[in-house]
DNA sequence: CATCGATAAAATTTCGAAAATCACCACTTT
DNA sequence: AAAGTGGTGATTTTCGAAATTTTATCGATG
């Protein structure tokens, strides 16, 4: 038995690791939509088993991510403008929601931690927009939203919007081919921070819901032409 | 090949079939919150290989009736007032989303949906609560709540909103050994019907919400006793 | 020329068993 | 007694191939 990882318990099953693959290949773009997903081309990409293979997928449905046809196997979720525009309304709304009562409620620990996830996206926007310097900004962005939502009690809220939140990134990957013009992302993720640490409950819910639709507009006329 | 169904195109996978059985037995509380879920316990249950039966699974982890912890399997969700309030609540937030949208742009089409439906829950609710009629009452009520929904049209709300509804209804049965006193769910169901067909969004989101948060009370009181 | 049907190829789904991991229990050691 | 140690049976996870179904190919026919 051949331990690489010497001392972590990170026991990743097969399952665990095709899933997290291609989860993330899906919402990067790598995997297009509504291509088809043959267990024998996964097989090869990921390697690992077909059974593997299946219940990560499997997994994948519940998400949303993927689709299966009975009898004709899965296939990578489509993506139209109608489907953004939906998804960034259900974001607006649950994250909303999740977002007043973090203002509310936030302690001490919640606001350190929305000042140390601001602090490290701003950096990432520092930087040229390399490849990979775009994934992790795409990350920074993902735990800055994430912190600002954290306080809430409702984990469904949480798991909810989260899931919801890699569907509109998948689209922000897929309009990334277009440069989307006259955007200051920087600037709005600076407004809603001045706004959430001042717990300007409207001030930052309407902000945040413009950074939103922004996206949403973005991704939906890259998509349209 | 022996095709007991003649011509139905109910080619029902090994892999549906596992999961709508453990789905309804969880929802129906058949298979208790917390409780281990031993592929070999399954296989014989429902007499299904185990790839399907993990498949199946799987789904329902993506549903959120099922967690999955690593090498060690499958466990059907904890119950616990905590969660049952918290699905309440976002149950709330998307059903009177959804519900608002439906009074606001339902043609006739979704009016008469939402009449014949109400007609069928209102007979249910007539006849004697024998188990297999408390069933039925509940598909019922599951129709109408769906109807009141679905002329909204945003897919993910009403798919969101189906998911936390199925939760709410596991909270339901799991309390149903407490006589819940003093409710009059039919007239409930009455008053919000008249909202509706009122196309009064104000009372029907009102009477809505008190609806959904007295299940959410009564099962949580159920609960924590 | 299009359509239909039979056949072959490809893909999905399922099975039975092997490999890896965990849970439990008796046993030793301090 | 408390805490470690090792072994054994049960359970989860994965594999390789068989069974089943869909999809593609290719003539023959109207």
């Amino acid at each position: 038995m051949n331990d690489l990882a010497p001392n972590s318990d990170s026991t990743q099953t097969d399952t665990e690791l095709a899933y997290g693959s291609i989860r993330d290949d899906i919402i990067q773009g790598h995997l297009q939509p509504g291509s088809k997903l043959k267990v024998a081309d996964l097989r090869a990409r990921y390697s690992v088993g077909a059974a593997p293979l299946r219940e990560a997928l499997s997994r994948l449905v519940g998400d949303r991510l993927v689709v299966q046809q009975t009898q004709r196997g899965f296939r990578v979720k489509e993506a139209s403008p109608a489907d953004v525009e939906d998804v960034g309304r259900v974001r607006n709304l649950l994250e909303c929601e999740a977002l007043r009562e973090s203002l509310l409620s936030g302690k001490d620990d919640w606001e350190a931690r929305v000042v140390a996830s601001y602090h490290r996206l701003t950096l990432a926007e520092g930087r040229s927009k390399s490849p990979e310097n775009l994934r992790e900004l795409e990350l920074r962005n993902n735990e800055f939203h994430e912190a600002l939502v954290s306080a809430t009690q409702s984990r469904w809220l949480l798991e909810l919007r989260a899931q919801v939140y890699h569907h509109h990134e998948r689209y922000r990957y897929l309009s990334r081919t277009k440069k989307n013009s006259s955007r200051d992302t920087a600037a709005e993720h600076a407004a809603i921070y001045d706004a959430v640490i001042r717990r300007d409950v409207k001030e930052a819910c309407a902000l945040t819901t413009d950074h939103i639709d922004r996206t949403t507009k973005s991704a939906s006329e890259a998509m349209s032409s």
